[in-house]
DNA sequence: GATGAATGAGATTTCATTCAT
DNA sequence: CATGAATGAAATCTCATTCAT
C-alpha cells in the first residue's frame, strides 16, 4: 500500500479528522477514544498517529477545522450580502438551524472543550489561536455595523464595535442555549434584536 | 446525639462539595481524579464513596450547586433594585467582573461541563434542571423588561419575552469570551447595549 | 487493607524488588513486563505504582540494592580478614562461585545492562552513581595492596592503585566471561594472579 | 548480470549490517525500531526484511560482525609484532583507546547485549559463539605468554593458560569500566600490570 | 466511620512485520 | 525489487472503586 499519492493521504487524514469529529462530539474529547476514533474511520488505532501525533493534537486539529469553518461561514455570506445587517441575521439564523446536525452540533462542543482546556491550560499559543477566532468574526460584524451606521440606521451613540461583540457573544450564547433547549426560539430572539436596533434607529 | 451527627454528615458533604467544585473547575471533570478532590477535602479517597455514590455523582451535586448560586445571584439583585434595568446591569456587571475570581471562573467551566455532559448523554431529567436553570433567570430577566415596556421606555414593538432570551444568550457568550480573553471589554458591550435601548426608548 | 504498619510497607517494597531482581535478570528490563513482575511479587501491576513510580525507578532500584550488597560483600570481607591479600582471594573467589545462584547471575546481568543504560543516556547523575560505587570497592582494593606493599609482598615499583583498578577489571571481566561458559576456571586464574604477585614480591 | 545482482545484494547487506550496528550501539537492540536502521541505511524499513528475517536475526549478524572484528584486530597485532609482549599490550592499548571513537563503544556495547541475550537465553548455538570468541582470543594471548615464558621472563610456576585468561578478563573489564568513568586509566593498569610481571621475571 | 492499599479494567501509544502498489 | 501504509498485539501507566483493618 505504498506509494500513494498526495491526494489519497489527504484524504485519509481528513476522513480521520471528520471521524474524530464525530466521536469528540458525541463523546467528548476525554471519554472518546481513539479506538472509537480509528472505528469511525474505518482503519485501525495505530494508523491515526502516522497522520496526527496524539490523541491531543487530534482534538486541536477538529477544533481549528470547525473555527475554519465557521469564519467561512461569516466571511462567505458577509461578502455575499448587499445588506450588512442581512447578513447577519443570516448567518446567525443559519448557524442556528444547523445545530440540528450533528457537524454543527459536534463542532459546537468541540469548541466549547477546546474553551475549557485553554482557559485551564493556560498554554498562550492556544489561547491565542481562539481568540483570534472570535476577534476575526467581531471584526467582520463591526464593519457590518460602521457600514449600518453610515448608512444612517445606528444612532451615532452606540459604539459599533462593542455592539459587534456583544452580538458575537449573544450569537455564542445563543447557539450553547439552544442546544440545551430546542424551544429557546432563537429567531424570535433574532426578531426581537432586530426590533431593537430598528426602533433604535433615528428617525428620518 | 443523632442530630449532632445528623449536622456533622452535612458538614462533610458541603465540604466535599466544595473542594470537588474546586477541583473540577480547575482540573475538568475527567482530569481531576478522586484523590485530588479527597486531598482538597482534607479526608481520604474512600471516605467520599460514604457521601457520593460515584465520582459522577459528586460532579452532578456540583452542577446543581452551582446552578444554585448563579440562580440566587440574580434573585437577590433583582430584589433589591428598584430600577429593574439597573439590576440587570448590576447582576451582569457584577459576575463579569467576578470572573476574575477563581470561584466563579470554576462555576462557568462546570456549568459549561454540565451544558456538554447534558446534550450528549439525553439524560432528560438532567437536561430539564439544566434548562429550568437559565428559564428562570429569563423569566427574572423578562419581568424587568415588562416593567421597563410599562414605564415606557422600551417600545413595545419590541418582545420583551425574547429580548430576555437575547440577553441572557449575551450574558452566557459574554461570560465565555471574557475568560478566554481578557481584553474583552464587557463593560463597554453592557454600555453599547444599554445605549442602544437608550435610543430604542420612545421618545417622550 | 489500610493503616498498614510502616514495617508492611517496607516488607511489600522489598518483596517487589526482590521479585523484580528475579524477572529483570531472567527477562532483561526492556523484555519484563511490569506483569511479570507483579505476578512474582504476587499483587497486581496496578499496585507497583505505589510503591515505585516507574518502570524505570524500579530498575534503577535494583540496580543500587545490587551495588550495595556487592559493596557490603567487599567491605565485610576486607574487615573479617587479618591477611588483606587473602580478602581479595575470598571476594572475588565468593563472588565467582555466587554466580552459580540466580540472585547473584541476575545482579549482574542488571549492572550490566544499568551500565549500559548509563553509557548510553548519558545521564550524569546516574553515570556518577555507578562510577561511585566501583570506585568505592577500588579504594577498598588499593588499601589491600599497600597494606600488603608495606609489608614488603609487593615490590614498590608496582602502583598499588592502578593494580587495584586492573585487579578490579579483572574481576568484573571474569564474572561476565564466566556466565557465559562455565568452563572458565575463575579459580585457576585467581591462583595464576596470585602466583604472579608472589613471583614478584621481593625475595626477602 | 547475475553477478553484478549477486555483488549488489551483498553490498546492500552490509550496508545494511553496518546501519544496524550503528543503531544499536546507540539505542541498544531494545529500543532500535527498524525504521531507525532503514533510515541510517537509506531504505526503506520493509525493505531489511530482504536480507534478514527479523529483527533478532539482524542482532545476531551484528554479534557475529563485531565480534569478527574483535578478533581480526588481535589476529593481525600479534601476527605483527615480533615481541608477544608487546603485542598485547599494543592491542590492549589500541581497544581502550578506541574506546572513544563511536563505533568501538557502539561494539563493547553490542556485544554486551549478547552477552546478556545469551546468558538469558540459554540458546546453546549462540553461546557457543560467544565462547568460541573470547577463547580465540585466549588462545592467542596464551600462546603469547608461552613465548614470554619460553624466552624466561616469565616464571615457570605461573600457568600461562590461566594467566592468559585473566588478562583477557582484565581486557573486558577495564574496557567496560572505561567507557562508563573517563577517568579510569587504562594505561596506568597496563603499566602496573606490566611492572608486576617485570618483577616476577626470573632475576637472569 | 474512616482509611488507603489493592484491584482490574481500560487508555494511549509504539513497533515489528506484512503486503498492495 | 522497493516502498511505506496499515495492522494488531502488546506494554506502560492511571484511576474509580472496594474492603480489610
Amino acid at each position: 500500500m505504498a506509494r500513494v499519492t498526495e491526494e489519497h493521504i489527504e484524504a485519509r487524514r481528513r476522513s480521520i479528522l471528520e471521524a474524530a469529529a464525530r466521536v469528540f462530539g458525541e463523546c467528548g474529547i476525554a471519554s472518546a477514544t481513539m479506538a472509537d476514533i480509528a472505528d469511525a474511520a474505518g482503519i485501525s488505532a495505530g494508523a491515526i498517529y502516522r497522520y496526527f501525533p496524539s490523541k491531543q493534537d487530534l482534538a486541536h486539529a477538529c477544533f481549528k477545522e470547525g473555527a475554519a469553518q465557521i469564519a467561512d461561514l461569516w466571511g462567505q455570506r458577509a461578502a455575499e450580502s448587499p445588506d450588512p445587517m442581512a447578513a447577519f441575521y443570516a448567518v446567525a439564523a443559519q448557524s442556528f438551524e444547523d445545530l440540528g446536525t450533528p457537524e454543527a452540533a459536534a463542532h459546537t462542543r468541540i469548541m466549547l472543550e477546546n474553551f475549557l482546556e485553554v482557559t485551564r491550560s493556560g498554554d498562550q499559543p492556544l489561547r491565542d489561536a481562539a481568540n483570534s477566532e472570535h476577534r476575526h468574526i467581531i471584526r467582520g460584524l463591526a464593519s457590518m455595523l460602521y457600514a449600518v451606521q453610515s448608512s444612517g440606521r445606528l444612532p451615532e451613540a452606540v459604539n459599533a464595535n462593542h455592539l459587534a461583540e456583544a452580538l458575537y457573544a449573544f450569537w455564542l450564547g445563543a447557539r450553547i442555549v439552544r442546544m440545551l433547549d430546542p424551544e429557546f426560539d432563537t429567531d424570535a430572539q433574532l426578531a426581537a434584536v432586530s426590533s431593537l436596533m430598528i426602533a433604535a434607529a433615528p428617525s428620518a
